[in-house]
DNA sequence: CTATTAACAAATAATAATTACAAATTAGGA
DNA sequence: TCCTAATTTGTAATTATTATTTGTTAATAG
C-alpha cells in the first residue's frame, strides 16, 4: 500500500495534521494554488498555521514526489498534487491554471531527441489563451 | 523598415544606449541571461548602468514584443531577444538553458484545441535533462 | 510511566528578486 | 542650441521565499 501514511513512515517522516491538510487541500483542488492561496485557506481550519510551514510541507511534499512545482509565469509558484507529466493552460485575462486533461502529448519526449543531445528527462507544457468565462465577459 | 530604431519612435520612447546595449547584448547571445547576469555584463560597458534600467529596459522590450520571458522554475526570470514561440531545454546538473533549434512544434497549438475550450493563443515548452558536458563529467 | 531525543510548528528575522520613488540627466524635436 | 518629457540612477520599499530560533510533540528506550 503506497498512501502517504507510509510513504512519510519509509522517510522517517511524520505525517503531522498540517502536512495531510495541506496535501488533502491540494488533492482536492484544481486550481493549482500558490503557497499563499494555501495558507490562506488552510488557515481557516487550522487558525495557527504559519505560511513557512506551507512552504516547508510544500517542498517535503516535492521532495516525496507528491506535489509538482508549476511556474507559469507569474512572479510566485503554483502546485499540483498530479504529479503525472500533463500540460496546463493559463488564462490571460483572469489568470486561471486549468489542467489540460485527456490529451497525451509524450510524443514529444521522443520526438524532441531529434533536436537535442540532452538526455531528457521530463518536460513542462503550458498554453496561453483566453478561458471561455472571460471569452463571454468581452 | 522595421529596426528597433523605428520601433521605438513609433511609440515616443527614446532610444538611449543603456536601451540600445541591452537589447544588442541580448541579441548577441544564446545563454538566456537573467537581470543580474545582463546587468554584470553590461556594466563592463556602462559602469554608470543600473539594476533598475535594466528591469525596466526590459520591461520596455518585451511590452514591445523585442524580447520574451522565460520561466523555467528558477526564482528569477530570464530573458531571450528570439521572440519566435520555440522550445528550451535546460540541464538539470548546470543549470544552463538551451534553445531548441529547427524543431516545430506548432501543431501543438492546434492539437490542444480538441481538449480545451480556451482560445489558444500561444504557448511554452520546456524540457529538463542532463546536457552532454555534464554527461562526460560524471 | 517517564525521560530522551529527533522531528516539527510557529514566529520572526533574513535574503533575494523585483518594483517604486525622487532627483538629476539626457534624447531628440522645435 | 534650447526645451521638455522621457529616462537613468541610486536607493528605499515590496514581495516571495528561506533560515533561524525556540518551544512542542510524539515515538521509543529504559
Amino acid at each position: 500500500m503506497n498512501n502517504i501514511s507510509n510513504i512519510f513512515k519509509e522517510k522517517n517522516l511524520k505525517l503531522t495534521p498540517q502536512r495531510y491538510a495541506i496535501y488533502k487541500f491540494l488533492k482536492s483542488v484544481k486550481t493549482h494554488p500558490s503557497a499563499e492561496m494555501i495558507y490562506a485557506e488552510i488557515s481557516k481550519d487550522y487558525p495557527t498555521m504559519s505560511l513557512a510551514t506551507v512552504y516547508k510541507t510544500l517542498k517535503t511534499l516535492i521532495e516525496l514526489g507528491l506535489v509538482q512545482e508549476l511556474n507559469v509565469g507569474e512572479d510566485n509558484f503554483r502546485y499540483d498534487a498530479n504529479v503525472a507529466i500533463h500540460p496546463h493552460i493559463v488564462c490571460l485575462n483572469c489568470g486561471k491554471v486549468d489542467d489540460i486533461e485527456n490529451a497525451n502529448f509524450d510524443n514529444l519526449k521522443t520526438d524532441v531527441l531529434n533536436y537535442t543531445d540532452y538526455d531528457v528527462l521530463s518536460y513542462k507544457l503550458y498554453f496561453y489563451g483566453i478561458c471561455s468565462e472571460c471569452k463571454k465577459g468581452r
